[in-house]
Formats: C-alpha cells, sequence, structure tokens
DNA sequence: GACCAGGCACATC
DNA sequence: GATGTGCATGGT
C-alpha cells in the first residue's frame, strides 16, 4: 500500500480512456468510413495520403461515375489511365501507380476478392500490406480497421499531433510507440477504434477551423481539452 | 501568393 | 536510426 502517485504510465493511459469518452460525449459518432465498400474504402485510403479529404472525394466522384471503384474495373486500367481520373487527389501518377501496385497484390495473393484478406492471421496480413510499394503503417492499419474490421489503431497526423501537444509523446515519436499507447491502454474494440480514429480526426479539423477564425483565438486554453 | 492537407519511398549521412 | 526531398491538387 502507497500513497504515491501513481505510474506515468498509468496516468497516460487512463487519460487515452477517458479521452474517448469526452469525444464521443462531444461530437457524437462519426459513421466512419465514408464509402460504399471496402473496396472503396482501401482506394481512398491510399487517395488520402498527405492530403485534404476534399480532394479526395473528387476523385473517388470521378472513379464512380466511371463505375471504376470495383477491382475487375480498375484493374483492366493502366496507370497512366488511373492517374487521368485521380487528378484532383494530388500525386496523381505515384498514387496511380500505388494502387496498381495494390491491384496487382490483391490479384496474385487473393483472386481481386478484398473479403478473402480478413481469413489470414491479422500480423501476416499486416506485414503482406506493408510489403506492398506504397502502402505504410497509416495506409496498413487504415485498411485492416475500415476495409476489414480488424481492432487495429489507426495513427495519422493529427494523433501525432494530439499526443505530442499533451506532451504524451515526443514529436520524434515512432509510429509504432504511439500506436501501442492507444492499444495497450484499450481493449481490442474494433467499433470504438473507428470511432476513436474518426473523432480525433473531427477534434483535429475542428481546431484547425477555429484556429483559422481569427488570430485571437485562444489556443492555450484551447490546447487541453481534458 | 504563401501555406496546408487523414504519407510514403528513397537518398544520404 | 535520423534527416531531407519529391510527389501535386484545391481550399483558405
Amino acid at each position: 500500500m502507497s500513497l504515491l502517485p501513481p505510474p506515468v504510465n498509468f496516468r497516460k493511459k487512463y487519460i487515452i480512456r477517458a479521452m474517448y469518452l469526452r469525444l464521443f460525449e462531444a461530437y457524437g459518432p462519426q459513421r466512419w468510413w465514408p464509402a460504399q465498400t471496402p473496396f472503396e474504402v482501401i482506394v481512398g485510403a491510399i487517395l488520402v495520403q498527405n492530403t485534404n479529404w476534399q480532394n479526395v472525394e473528387k476523385a473517388i466522384k470521378n472513379l464512380s461515375d466511371k463505375k471504376l471503384l470495383v477491382f475487375s474495373s480498375l484493374n483492366a486500367l493502366t496507370a497512366v489511365q488511373i492517374s487521368s481520373y485521380i487528378r484532383p487527389a494530388g500525386y496523381y501518377n505515384i498514387k496511380a501507380k500505388r494502387l496498381k501496385n495494390f491491384l496487382t497484390f490483391l490479384a496474385q495473393h487473393y483472386d481481386g476478392n478484398v473479403a478473402c484478406m480478413a481469413a489470414r492471421p491479422l500480423k501476416d496480413l499486416r506485414n503482406e500490406l506493408l510489403s506492398v510499394n506504397g502502402i505504410g503503417p497509416e495506409t496498413a492499419d487504415s485498411i485492416l480497421l475500415y476495409a476489414l474490421n480488424k481492432p487495429v489503431f489507426v495513427v495519422d497526423a493529427y494523433t501525432r499531433r494530439l499526443l505530442v501537444r499533451h506532451g504524451f509523446e515526443k514529436d520524434t515519436g515512432s509510429y509504432q510507440a504511439m500506436q501501442e499507447l492507444f492499444m495497450s491502454s484499450l481493449e481490442p474494440d474494433t467499433a470504438m477504434f473507428n470511432e476513436y480514429h474518426a473523432l480525433i480526426v473531427r477534434l483535429g479539423k475542428d481546431f484547425r477551423k477555429e484556429k483559422a477564425a481569427g488570430p485571437d483565438y485562444p489556443l492555450k486554453d484551447k490546447k487541453y481539452f481534458l
């Protein structure tokens, strides 16, 4: 029995859990991922790399209008052809190649069927995705969580900024360290991981909006929302 | 006209 | 391992 304060990790984990409740209370369910099918989720996950979602929506619509949000249709196109549809998303040449890389991977390993991926052990599947050129940790985890409903926590730029601003991680901290903080603090619950990450993005966008609203906005007071 | 956005690969030290 | 750079559009 000790009256000493609990270890830092204990406090951090408590706050990680409490933040979810606060965010959910404030914003409610976010209903992610904004897509009709798991295949569309994956296309969006690649297109959104370092890009505003609004721009991705335009690219997705171009593909959707041409009925290309289906493996067989998109896979029939060359990278150059794909790039012509996804221009609004930016980095369109490299992203077209990345989409082709994924489509080739899906064809070779899963007969072009996204649902077939879900049968593989999570760790193996994650490593497979990471082996595809153009799919890094965040894109892989977004695919696992939002397309395949696997209990994996997605760390993105908003998550990183949140942890750094709260002094939970150094800004040089690794993706894995930040992911581990969430996953060791929470039960592996797919629906909750889905919601939590979406809420962090919502918070980040809100924060940016208010910051842009005026130079007198009291950022210092808004920094901590717990 | 800057500056930014839900990354990633690659070169170099 | 850490750090720097190219990739590109559209909104504020």
